[in-house]
DNA sequence: AAAATATTTGACTACTTGGTCAGGTTATAA
DNA sequence: TTATAACCTGACCAAGTAGTCAAATATTTT
């Protein structure tokens, strides 16, 4: 038996213990993050995106057809994610907490899953040609009861009336997805060093100051 | 002497007032903006372009050689004005003048010219292979400068003590930047109608508002 | 007016791209 | 073991792509 046959032996019975589609799909999605992070949906490659998942060119197709339902699905794994993040403002009756939450773990998604945040921000730069029924539907709920509770919160004088509330919340948003969209540009202005963990946990206590001060919230 | 012959005198008697190349280099670099802006580096072809300024493909290469050199130029032309935007941030002593004034300057800035933050922010989600030298050096310079400037009022407690000086400077980049950026994801959520002039005012107040509080100013 | 220079543009090319497909291998069910 | 289904992949192709070029036209200079 030949060392590569050895090999694809090892391999596939690795393999067998979780379905085969399963996981090669994952690698796919995962490689695909990062790819269309880096070159957006036209200019993204299935060739790159094939090389990056150590994968022929063809695996990419058997698995999901075409680049535009793999972009599709890279797309949707990452609103499960930031759904999950949504969800947890709306768990805490007191404005001081819920905000505390809610931007830190915006803050968090940013640090563990920054290709995921580039391709939204790619998505919606170029106009959310395919998420636009996603954003007009889904996140446009959640974000009408965000508003509703920030407006609740200005009525019971908890927090200070901020106006449109929606303005506070992309405040939020942009400030949080900006460690994850240009940590390029947060890297050069650190000296060319990516923030360690440390740094990063620093910043996520200052952008929460930043935000409970904005609403005349002591931090 | 035919309708068609007539035009182009009158087109070009019109445009000898000015350098012809002056006048098609601004028309491709207004069409090219665009584009990048919504496709990429990678994503754009100089077909859109040419299309997009109504003129032969052939043309834009006659004045720009390259579609890479063509997106250079693009970014420069963007930096000029941001550069621009960015100086009234030290020419006020008083942190409460100096915040409202360049808050309100970047706001203005995504206002009038989104497609320039559009392809900017393109630039820096993909790698910043283009700008990385200008980042680390005039950016680097100008951000140095306002870190500083910041760091003083904190001494003076003329604003509260926000830890690390760039957080701050962040969030106005990215809160500003986003009514830019994030503009198909803010018409969506306002309704799908895109801001009016008037209701752009209104947000700018509310986000110089929330920017002077974080920084513990009363507005 | 003639010469020199600058602009315009259709036709072309070498190369890349997304996607197909046939013929193979591997895993699983009977 | 055998049959069936699932997976794998090199070779291929039609449709685009950035960039070239030469010939035509327009503009400026002399």
């Amino acid at each position: 038996m030949s060392n590569l046959k050895v090999a694809e032996k090892v391999r596939s019975s690795t393999r067998s213990k979780e379905k085969i589609r399963e996981q090669n799909e994952r690698i796919i999605l995962i490689a695909a993050e990062k790819v269309f992070a880096k070159h957006g949906l036209k200019g993204a490659t299935t060739k790159q995106i094939a090389d990056m998942a150590k994968l022929p060119k063809s695996n990419i197709h058997y698995y999901f057809h075409t680049k535009l339902n793999l972009y599709r699905c890279v797309l949707e794994s990452i609103l499960v994610d930031w759904m999950k993040a949504a969800d947890t403002f709306n768990t805490f009756d007191e404005p001081r907490e819920a905000f505390r939450y809610y931007v830190g773990a915006k803050m968090d998604l940013s640090r563990v899953r920054p290709f995921g945040s580039k391709v939204w921000a790619n998505e919606i730069i170029s106009g959310a040609p395919e998420m636009e029924a996603v954003l007009s539907s889904r996140l446009k709920k959640w974000v009408d009861t965000c508003v509703g509770s920030i407006n609740t919160w200005v009525e019971l004088k908890k927090i200070i009336n901020v106006g449109d509330a929606h303005t506070l919340l992309y405040m939020i948003w942009a400030t949080t997805q900006h460690y994850a969209d240009f940590e390029y540009q947060v890297k050069i202005l650190n000296n060319g060093k990516r923030l360690t963990d440390a740094e990063f946990e620093e910043k996520k206590q200052q952008v929460i100051d930043l935000v409970l001060r904005s609403v005349g919230l002591n931090p």
